[in-house]
RNA sequence: GUGACCGUAGCUCAGUUGGUUAGAGUCCCGGAUUGUGAUUCCGGUUGUCGGGGGUUCGAGUCCCCUCGGUCACCCCA
């Protein structure tokens, strides 16, 4: 009988995996409020009709990758592909972006209908930042100096930071149709996808990978050279910003993003050890997004990350990350260690409520409990028999360092297993 | 959506030009040690060889289809 597998691209995360999410989310929080973001809860259900006018119908995302549906009413739903379109729907549906300043934070899966290769999924999972009613680049710096503290936190290493400038959407309509017009000169020498893009979305040909594409891309009319002054300031505003901060940065004329909502300023953070996924965290200004779903024109600048990506770049350099090892693991022997093993763990839980205590369940001698004990990961096997139930006393046994087994009554267990608390 | 490679025990894998009853390591269980793990020794359990069809006296092995996985294209976090 053929047994039911999950969906493909749709992973469980083990809990031999999840004490590594725990952590990448626990910095993500402390970081987010280190700044003054507020977490914003959504729903993974929406309309199909706020991401084809968020994200833009002709691209990728919402012309063949969205996971969408009727209901039983008729309606077309969709499975979010990204946590931008959302936070604004959300925003406006609650006031929470007129006339005022938002600085937000969400979590949670996305899910996009690509075939999954290593650092994609159908179900993946992003945390991001959106900044509401703040013009300036000081705010661009700032969600940027954000994700480069988080990623410090996490440990990793060897990340570059992409910038590009889109300009507003009158520079964007200029700069198009230079590059449409050069472009057509050289429409027979590009590659079959390039010119295909070339009539939907020309601004995606400046990222081909192609070589032969690439050598003509490579005197394409910079947008750097359309900007308007408005964009042309915040640009150089944010790389002021960001050297103040000391953050290292590169100009990528080439970066443009899929994602039609963004304006002026956008970014990357990449890694060249996931191979072909190497955007890590993404994101940019999108300051005529609010207008577009119906609210007051309200500037916005924001950031996406893949928790996969971060944990798989994490495994790449780092190789002990956190596990769900415990630190104390109780075994006991005969009637007499069994009955009072129970209300000993109970009480040394009531005193150090964060100590990983596991209790010796189930059959199996001293023997296989000592093997538990060890394959499980605890540092200290608790031996509690007959004869320390009437002294009221166990046997602690260190099984990672040398240090020689010993007596210790139950009273004095709560100070002598302090130590072994993990800091923080 | 396109392409390449790969599917044999819970896991990692071997399996000869097609040839008896499909193997190893690991893991797990028991014992050596009726109360001491990780080392050692002994014994044991673990299989729809991804699924279906075909060729053949005979298929894990060859052919076709299909499903799944991995990586790349594309796209993106």
């Amino acid at each position: 009988m053929a047994r039911i597998q999950s969906l493909r691209g749709f992973n469980d995360i083990l809990p031999s995996d999840s004490a590594a999410w725990q952590h990448v989310e626990a910095c993500a929080r402390e970081v987010f409020a280190a700044y003054g973001y507020g977490e914003i809860r959504l729903p993974l259900l929406e309309r199909t009709e706020l991401f084809k006018r968020s994200i833009g119908e002709a691209t990728d995302v919402v012309e063949k990758e969205m996971f969408s549906f009727k209901d039983r009413e008729g309606d077309s739903l969709t499975l979010r592909p990204e946590g931008t379109a959302s936070t604004v729907r959300a925003g406006l549906e609650h006031g929470l972006l007129h006339n005022q300043q938002q600085r937000l934070w969400y979590a949670g899966p996305m899910f996009r209908h690509e075939r999954p290769q290593a650092g994609r999924y159908r179900q993946f999972h992003q945390f991001g930042v959106e900044a509401y009613g703040m013009a300036g680049p000081d705010i661009d710096v700032e969600v940027i100096a954000l994700s480069a503290r988080l990623f410090k936190r996490l440990g990793l290493s060897g990340l570059s930071l992409e910038l590009n400038s889109l300009g507003g959407a009158e520079t964007r309509a200029n700069y198009r149709a230079a590059l449409v017009e050069f472009l057509k000169k050289h429409e027979a020498s590009l590659d079959a996808d390039s010119q295909r893009r070339l009539a939907i979305n020309p601004l995606r040909v400046l990222d081909s990978k192609v070589p032969a594409t690439q050598a003509i891309v490579r005197d394409a009319p910079a947008i750097v050279d359309y900007l308007d002054a408005d964009s042309r300031a915040h640009l150089d505003g944010l790389r002021q910003g960001l050297s103040d901060l000391g953050i290292a940065h590169v100009v990528n004329p080439r970066i443009v993003r899929g994602l039609d909502y963004y304006t002026k300023g956008v970014f990357e953070w990449t890694t060249t050890q996931l191979g072909a996924q190497g955007t890590v965290c993404a994101g940019g200004r999108y300051d005529g997004l609010v207008e577009q779903l119906g609210g007051s024109p309200t500037p916005a600048v924001g950031w996406a990350s893949g928790v996969e990506r971060l944990l798989l770049l994490m495994k790449a350099q780092s190789p002990n990350l956190p596990t769900h090892a415990p630190d104390v693991y109780l075994c006991w022997i005969g009637e007499a260690g069994r009955r009072a093993a129970a209300p000993l763990a109970e009480r040394l839980r009531d005193a150090l409520p964060r100590l990983p205590l596991v209790l010796h369940a189930g059959a199996g001698n001293l023997g296989a409990q000592m093997k538990r004990a060890d394959k499980c990961g605890a540092r200290v096997a608790l031996v509690l028999g007959e004869a320390e139930a009437a002294r009221q006393v166990v046997q602690v046994k260190s099984l990672r360092e040398n240090i020689p087994q010993a007596e210790c009554a139950w009273a004095e267990l709560p100070a002598r297993l302090a130590g072994l608390l993990k800091p923080n």
